[in-house]
DNA sequence: TTTTTGCATTTTGCATGCAAAAATCCGATT
DNA sequence: AATCGGATTTTTGCATGCAAAATGCAAAAA
């Protein structure tokens, strides 16, 4: 007998938290903003039941903030926790390097390689949104290649919050020049499958990240 | 005026996650068991709504296992994922050791050297279950002790699940002695501020643990 | 005897109802 | 004009209702 693709039936609640992790990503619900149950449902034309258990879960995510009899709210955005979590990444996508180094297949290489050539002729382009999301693939087909299904959930997690910040937005050109250059190092080092190396790159990459989306915190305070 | 606690009204689902995730670990809900939405609101005395809204996000969490429309079960204990969760956990241990010879004041080092103290005693005294749960408030300490409350989050997640494994049960005599050991010198490194050592402590000794576990896991099976 | 099919029961997923808490409004009072 | 108090409306938290899906089981067919 042939293998069939099961007919796929998503509960309405992880429709709702896609939905819902996006809009907020996008900052079409702002951070602080309060989620009116009667609106969202209104909106996504489905009951308060799912929605609920949708912004339970985003909580845990950490991108909702719940109050108590008192509903809901997009979290804030903290300059402080931002950089916590960045800092959290950092420590992932070093051991996340230090795995694929070891077991990644020379196929999932190459097919970083790839992205990673888009992605420089996005910067030579100029065009920045297009960039964003190469970088953003690369960095998460890194931790893929891992091969630590956990480690991917965990940082894939603590990814979203980042996201929201957009400092993408406020990247300076020569922000963005290095950028590009450290990316270059960083699939020399995973190509030549030198731990070492790759473990220092991808934690220099973030931190430098970091140092980028804290001035420009700064300069919008 | 003085301080008073609020009079506390935690949400049912927030009570539920706690029971939930306590029985779990208890193995009172044991690994791959259905869990039946009437009778847990029978034993909790609770609604279904937000015993529901329980369910998900300890699935969020990896302690129990979606199955779509046919409920949830608690998460089987699969010993590939055991081993990831603990290499990440040791990434996230080392960067908070990191952390903490940086940042944590000199009492809390002390408070972990008390908790360690009483977990020697404890070990001289054979009385594994005290010392096991020793062991944790140590390692929660240090995490803790980093400052980085979002590491702090991430680290207690994971940590859940190693939890469920109770290798605590099948810790062979040399690795307590191995395990009392490596805990002393990983204090010595904390309270000399020495980041490098510490680091390679920390991970050193969780992948002791993970070989530990492994090994029993191979007993077992 | 084993497999398949139809039916009854159970369980789940989602919608809705209800009471309590919070927010809002609005006039009275200072 | 600002503030307070109280009633009214809105919103939330939880319980329950209902239809669809899954499960169990016995009878029929192979």
């Amino acid at each position: 007998m042939q293998a069939i693709s099961p007919i796929s039936r998503r509960p309405l609640h992880e429709e709702a938290v896609d939905r819902m992790r996006d809009l907020i990503i996008q900052g079409q619900l702002a951070p602080g903003s309060r989620l009116n149950e009667r609106l969202l449902c209104e909106r996504l034309r489905i009951s308060r039941t799912p929605l609920r258990e949708a912004i339970k879960l985003l909580a845990s995510e950490g991108l909702v903030t719940l109050l108590p009899n008192r509903g809901a709210q997009v979290a804030p955005l903290e300059q402080g926790r931002l950089a916590e979590t960045l800092e959290v990444m950092a420590a992932l996508e070093a051991l996340a390097g230090e795995l694929a180094c070891r077991n990644a297949t020379a196929e999932r290489i190459a097919e970083i390689r790839a992205l990673h050539e888009e992605m420089v002729e996005m910067h030579a382009r100029g065009d920045l949104v297009s960039y964003f999301r190469y970088n953003q693939a690369i960095h998460l087909k890194i931790v893929e290649a891992s091969g630590n299904a956990t480690l991917g959930n965990t940082y894939r997690q603590l990814n979203a919050n980042v996201l929201r910040a957009r400092y993408m937005a406020n990247l300076s050109r020569e922000r963005w020049d290095e950028a590009v250059r450290e990316h270059a190092q960083i699939l020399a080092a995973l190509e030549a499958r030198d731990v070492a190396r790759l473990r220092r790159l991808l934690h220099d990459h973030l931190a430098h990240k970091l140092a980028s989306v804290s001035q420009a915190a700064v300069r919008a305070a």
